[in-house]
RNA sequence: UCCUCGGUAGCUCAAUCGGCAGAGCGGCCGGCUGUUAACCGGUUGGCUGGAGGUUCGAGUCCUCCCCGAGGAGCCA
């Protein structure tokens, strides 16, 4: 555990003082100490004369052994009757024991004071046992207490703060971009309509075109909020509200942008394995995979992937998770879930998949100019079969390209004035990318869906609680 | 929007050809000083998603509707 993350929170001890409150997560620096943890009771196994209480407090979860025969007599009742998540203050001094279970486990508490805060007195839903998706999401408010659950979570934040940690020392400036907007982004999907005092507005699907215009101003951004898409998605990699960062750079070709990108998403799978090994081990992750994250990643060119997945598909080759066999594809056509499934399963690290056709991709992707049937664009796919975590490209300076792009794709002129002054007054080359923060969670942990990834999931069809 | 599968006890599921509604777990009561989703004994549990239909008889068959899961398309 790194001192930073409770350390400057963590009471002092005080002569003469009686047990301090400290926080689970600290607990092997208190061994042979009288202490106070305040929690919650995560399980219990009532032992006749022995009570082993499973206490949580958020950052971890301690087992406090209650004896009868070392508390008052109340006190022991007090905890033969403690319910399920039962809110609880015990005091009692720490010791190492190998057998005690728990986060980090390996110490238990010998209770000598307990204090219930609230009893529990209703049969709490989600008992250790089997439960059904359906069940779990209706009960997600209470479901985030289960220790899968709290590892997945910290490791989000984890991932959070390492996005901003590795941007911000890089050259990269946060530039907030507006969530209401008034048009299509990339005029590709469906998106969510509000009223905006009168007229209709839309939740942002993307930062990108703003932060065109704030790299002209900044040099180098990135902005990094909820994002929003209509579709009727439902699958176990897509959710309606995700949280999305899009770094953008002036004076960066697509080459320089794939080289951010590697070290950028290194950085955060390091720093993931470096600090959250604990919770990678309790979600059972195997780490070897992404012990394994470090530049350079593979690159594969659109062409190449396509004669790699026709090659797979006249051999008749098969896709996990469902012995799904690889289709055929077309020059120009886009990658389905299989092609991408291929295409990542025969590299260890994650690969760039760039020079997709022009046609298939957004309307501001840069041509490459001996092959305009082509963009600069790449996308970087995962390993183990979670596809898709970044896509992103060089985006085009030039204003006579851009304004039949427009046409061409059907988008409101009038709406693109702003976006098209960009090429008209210093337009420079510069590129950027947009990686999913929940897919990069569920690929990390190594989770089957996505909805484990966000404390609140939005999916098609759900939004309670 | 389309395709596939599903909805039975608090939870997870079974119920043969259409013939008495079942189990495990949880909860509750009792026992046990080392439990790890403990173990042992007892006990509690039902408008079978909704409406209509066929039938002597429907959890089971038919029609419509509601809800959920996975996938396609689209994407991060």
């Amino acid at each position: 555990m790194r001192a930073f993350e409770r350390g400057s929170v963590q009471p002092r001890k005080t002569e003469g003082e009686m047990a301090e409150h400290v926080y689970i997560e600290r607990i092997a620096d208190y061994v042979g100490h009288e202490v106070t943890v305040k929690g919650w009771l995560y399980a219990k196994t009532d032992k006749g004369k022995l009570q082993f209480l499973q206490v949580r407090d958020g950052t971890g979860i301690v087992q406090c052994i209650v004896f009868k025969k070392s508390v008052a007599p109340e006190q022991f009742e007090i905890a033969q009757r403690l319910t399920q998540e039962s809110s609880l203050i015990v005091t009692g001094v720490v010791r190492a024991d190998e057998r005690a279970p728990g986060i980090p486990g390996g110490y238990e508490i010998d209770v000598g004071d307990l204090q219930v805060v609230q009893l529990v007195t209703e049969e709490y839903p989600i008992s250790p046992k089997e439960h059904g998706v359906d069940f779990l999401m209706q009960h997600r408010h209470l479901w985030i207490r289960s220790s899968r659950q709290w590892a997945v979570l910290r490791v989000r934040a984890t991932i959070i703060k390492a996005i901003r940690d590795w941007l911000d020392s890089h050259g990269f400036i946060l530039m907030d971009t507006p969530i209401l907007t008034p048009a299509a982004c990339e005029g590709t999907t469906t998106l969510f309509e509000t009223n905006y005092h009168g007229t209709p507005a839309y939740l942002s699907q993307s930062g990108q075109l703003y932060n065109e215009a704030t790299i002209m101003a900044f040099g180098r951004v990135y902005c990094f909020g909820p994002t929003f898409r209509a579709e009727k998605s439902k699958t176990r990699r897509h959710i309606q509200e995700f949280w999305m960062v899009e770094p953008e750079a002036a004076y960066v070709d697509m080459w320089q942008n794939m080289e951010i990108q590697e070290q950028f998403v290194s950085y955060l799978v390091q720093t993931t394995l470096q600090t959250r090994a604990a919770e990678l081990k309790l979600l059972g992750r195997d780490v070897s995979r992404l012990e394994k994250v470090e530049p350079p990643f593979p690159r594969l060119h659109y062409d190449e992937a396509v004669a790699m997945i026709n090659k797979a598909a006249a051999a008749g080759a098969v896709v996990p998770p469902n012995d799904e066999p690889v289709p055929p594809i077309s020059w120009g056509d886009d990658f389905g879930a299989p092609h991408e499934t291929y295409v990542a399963e025969q590299f260890e690290k994650p690969v760039f998949v760039h020079h997709y056709p022009t046609a298939a991709k957004a309307f501001y992707m840069a041509q490459e100019p001996d092959r305009p049937e082509t963009c600069r664009s790449s996308d970087l796919l995962a390993p183990e079969g979670y596809g898709e975590i970044i896509g992103g490209g060089e985006r085009s300076s030039d204003l006579a390209f851009l304004e039949a792009q427009i046409e061409r794709h059907r988008l409101p002129r009038e709406a693109y004035e702003w976006y098209l002054d960009l090429r008209r007054f210093g337009s420079v080359p510069h590129s950027g990318f947009g990686l999913g923060v929940e897919r990069t969670v569920m690929w990390i942990c190594g989770l089957n869906h996505i909805r484990e990834t966000i404390p609140f999931p939005r999916l098609l069809g759900r939004i309670y609680p």
